[in-house]
DNA sequence: AAAAATAAGTCAACATGACTGACATAAATG
DNA sequence: CATTTATGTCAGTCATGTTGACTTATTTTT
């Protein structure tokens, strides 16, 4: 590799020296992403889709009857962005639309069973990679894990991502049953 | 695809209740990520560069003298699309490119001192981000963090990161002096 | 010395998923 | 009735990824 000339490269980063290892959780979480991602794009190519059809079923899933507009603000992209994907999950299944019963502007969205199917597909190795490093980490590292993946979020929007955690926590424990509780599950 | 451990319900949802908490923190992972990438990308758009540019132009950075072959390993990417981005990188004077001393086909890759400038500004939001994370977490946090990050990656690329992280540490170590001890730095 | 392998670059065509801006429609709200 | 809101859509653009084929320069192998 590296010739013989390693070249004893200095440098001209500048910041004293708080920074490496500070730098170095900056770095592995780039490659965690990477790779986090990296089955899910996997399976979504086989159904013709692509990460962001995967964000959106998953989502939907998590949180049945959502609105598109809580989508938007979810995924921070344009209504445009969203639309192509959105009508090809309709289109191809994954997703129903329903007005909304007070207010029949709305379009609720809700899976359906294959839908259901495919999310569970998809995040199925995202979480055995979670629960694998977890594990690895010892299990008390859980707590410090949740604590900084959620300060990491902009402050902002920490309070709306609890609240979706809480909501979809909820929507998780009932999931076998239910499915008709509320909403269409087709 | 059986996941894996005990699927009592064997349908959807399923899991019994290892999930719930796992799942919140798949979910950690994308709202962080969403938020960690954004700042950069709002510097990135002044440049008229994309998040492509950062990570080619961080690594060289962080590795100068790098080969190619080096940046297409990591990124997992295809020589092209490396190829359209690290040209304009080389055009607008951010990295220039040396054949190397003992193999000339390769093209070794150094950050110019604009592009040492621009890789600070866009990691420093990072850092930042990174840092009242962490101690928010609470410091002893910082290794089960590192450790969990580290085993979220894939387990085939873990040694070559380690190494990554490795040299790239005494890169920063360095940094204020011997700007002129290597390299072209221009 | 000739042949093969390697590192890198390039051309062309294409797909995905972002973006902007403008406009349409239906329903709720004042 | 007028306005606002929620959603959808048309049209065009850009960034970044993909395949596949091919070139050039250089090193390595035979």
């Amino acid at each position: 590799m590296a010739s013989d000339a390693p070249s004893p490269q200095g440098k001209q980063s500048a910041h004293p020296d708080l920074e490496p290892a500070l730098l170095d959780l900056v770095e592995l979480l780039f490659f965690a992403y990477r790779d986090f991602t990296r089955e899910p794009d996997k399976i979504l190519d086989d159904f013709g889709f692509g990460r962001a059809h995967h964000r959106v079923l998953h989502f939907v899933n998590r949180h049945p009857g959502m609105r598109v507009a809580d989508l938007l603000d979810i995924l921070k992209i344009t209504k445009q962005s969203l639309g192509r994907v959105l009508k090809q999950l309709v289109d191809e299944g994954f997703i129903v639309q329903e007005a909304g019963k007070t207010d029949r502007r709305e379009r609720r969205l809700y899976p359906t069973q294959r839908g259901c199917e495919l999310a569970e597909q998809l995040v199925a190795p995202q979480i055995k990679r979670v629960a694998r490093a977890v594990e690895a980490s010892g299990k008390e590292a859980r707590s410090c894990i949740a604590k900084f993946l959620h300060q990491m979020v902009r402050e902002a929007d920490r309070e709306h991502v609890d609240k979706l955690l809480e909501t979809g926590k909820a929507h998780g424990d009932v999931s076998t049953k239910s499915s008709q509780l509320r909403g269409p599950v087709r």
